[in-house]
DNA sequence: TTATATGCAAATTGTTTGCAAGTAT
DNA sequence: ATACTTGCAAACAATTTGCATATAA
């Protein structure tokens, strides 16, 4: 259903590889199937289960091996909210959203405030820094858990 | 130097304690003089060579217990900023800070903005979520790194 | 006394790596 | 053919836990 924004990343994808002469598998086309196919932050876990219905044979060392090419080459970004778990989700270079985290549910959803990103620029440069990136997550609790009462 | 923070702290701490049965002993005497000596930020493995300055004996687990004694009780905090280290500060309340890090140099600068907070607020609000906590981390170069290069 | 703490080492968790066998080019 | 890839298991790093011993109350 996002044939051309995927079709943008698998050419970077493509154009890295061959300049490093890396081969294309089928356990990685099937990882970067799954990747693409699946709703943003998934953890290596979620993707090699995924991963598994259509391979059973894939080893975990793939998955990990796999979306470190991914995140060298662009396409993907590491994203670790407390819980231990390491998250992938696309790079989705211009429109950088952040995250409201629910604390009951884990329910993860994104926002984007330019508002923000101007006062970030502004405190940046306050302390002398250049910025390369950021993180910025609210931690509380989603409509739905307010309801059910906590 | 700020015997009137100190204070406050110990006294919930030693409040929480008591209401537990927990007892007071010379590792955890040591470890929570050193904890409120230190600058904010420091992981564990700092913590216990700090420590064992003190008192060579006391083993790694008790500085983990300890501190997560003091992350229960609400005195200390705990942040991962991803390097894979977890790291402790005072839970400070009122003055929430946030931090620019340096990818280079793992300098962490803290800073505070309330009109951030207000933006969050106004964001948190539009999605129906209620905030517990924040993280709000700008990662980049610090002067010192940018001008060595890179 | 007796229940809580400690230090050690072993266990756990998430992730990385070495290597022999497999495979894309 | 050759060099990259894979799956497995072992290695790692940070943190947690089980247990016998020590100790605060």
């Amino acid at each position: 259903m996002n044939d051309l924004r995927d079709r943008h990343y698998r050419d970077i994808l493509n154009a890295y590889m061959a300049k490093r002469g890396l081969r294309t598998t089928k356990q990685r086309e099937h990882i970067v199937d799954v990747f693409f196919s699946q709703p943003d932050h998934v953890s290596i876990e979620e993707l090699l289960a995924r991963v598994r219905e259509v391979d059973p044979a894939i080893g975990y060392a793939t998955v990990y091996r796999t979306l470190k090419l991914l995140t060298e080459c662009g396409v993907a970004h590491e994203r670790k909210f407390g819980d231990g778990l390491t998250r992938y989700e696309l790079a989705d270079g211009e429109a950088h959203h952040d995250h409201l985290i629910c604390v009951e549910c884990q329910r993860i959803v994104e926002f984007e405030e330019p508002r923000v990103e101007a006062l970030q620029d502004e405190i940046a440069k306050k302390h002398g820094f250049v910025v390369r990136s950021h993180k910025h997550e609210l931690y509380g609790l989603c409509p739905d858990c307010q309801r059910k009462g906590n």
